[in-house]
DNA sequence: ATTTATACTGTATATATATTCAGTAAAATT
DNA sequence: AATTTTACTGAATATATATACAGTATAAAT
């Protein structure tokens, strides 16, 4: 989608709001009413130019007649799922992202940045199964007990976190797994972040 | 909130459509085609008479200046959630239900009515735990290897479904649990539903 | 160097739209 | 029995609104 001008975000903010605040779109004149437009044709452009670059429809004859692009109407958030792949990490990036789904407020407890896809079956007795998405909160801030994904160089694994003195465990809920020990020496350790919820789709 | 006639809810029930597939509001003339009638004061006067029972808010002189009022907009859902508890069916009764919460249309593949609450840990090796929310779509078509809400008289489990001739097996996923046989003559047999995902809050 | 896009003012106008008024008729309330 | 509400048709109209046209000026793209 290519990219707006300062003014033509401050016509679709203007918009949005305006939406929101009446139930219905404005007309030219309470767009310029609303930035400080004298000419109705002000208005009229930047709906044009908005139109052409994707960020509304236009119903041509119809008063009030704007629309908001799929992508422009926040209706409801979406939230990335990313693969739990053995090599690389779970960052944003484009290429690791499976898929966007719908986010709600208050879906869980705490607030959260993205889905894990879970890959086999370590943390089984946990409850987490194979293909389960866990909601994963950003953050190195994690306490014993706490369910974290960690990285390795660039292995990326969901597991039980276990500190005591300078010394880590990550603690599969498996016996088929072994414990993963981490000490001052070992390199490239990192915690992504924390689980913080579960969604199972089937 | 007044209740409505059948004309005045079919008018109602036009302006939701109409904002929905334009996203603005119709006119009297766009109601008036949509519902057949002739005259534009036939809509006026229906839609005078929702603003008069609270049902819509009118913007005088400004064009298409309906509004929907908060009760009237159905912004975002909410889902039960019901405790399974040993006695006493997972009815949408209030005294059965816990909480409600928000709810995401696309959230899981298929739509579900209520959450389940989930005491007890005999269908741990499914991945289901304690206080788990499980997604329950109301039906009584399931098949072999569902996960099903069955009742059997006032008690109420959460277990694989199997069924083979004129038998039906219902199967813990947990060794610690019986499987539970249901043959022709069981009297107070019922399948309230099945599982179609999962949530946990943790 | 020329074209296109941005960012407006200012005027004008066809028409889209709300809204009133005059009726008719049946159903529901008081 | 009288009044109000519901449920429309049909015509008229003031005005709300989209939209075209004529300019001016700067910035960006080709």
């Amino acid at each position: 989608m290519k990219e707006l001008t300062i003014q033509q975000k401050k016509v679709l903010q203007c918009i949005k709001f305006y939406i929101k605040k009446t139930g219905f779109p404005p007309t030219r004149a309470d767009i310029c009413r609303e930035l400080g437009f004298k000419s109705p044709n002000a208005a009229e452009s930047h709906l044009r130019a908005l139109e052409k670059k994707g960020y509304i429809t236009i119903e041509n004859g119809a008063s009030r007649g704007i629309n908001l692009t799929e992508n422009t109407a926040e209706k409801s958030q979406t939230i990335p799922v990313i693969g739990l792949v053995a090599a690389g990490s779970p960052t944003l990036a484009d290429e690791n992202i499976e898929k966007h789904i719908p986010y709600q407020e208050s879906l869980f407890l705490s607030d959260f940045d993205y889905f894990l896809r879970v890959k086999g079956l370590s943390m089984k007795d946990a409850g987490i199964m194979e293909d389960d998405l866990v909601a994963i909160k950003k953050t190195s801030e994690v306490r014993n007990g706490d369910i974290v994904v960690a990285r390795i160089d660039d292995e990326v694994t969901l597991k039980y976190f276990q500190s005591s003195g300078n010394q880590i465990k990550l603690i599969p809920a498996n016996d088929d797994f072994d414990e993963i020990y981490i000490n001052e020496e070992t390199e490239g350790f990192f915690i992504e972040g924390k689980s913080v919820g579960l969604i199972r789709e089937n």
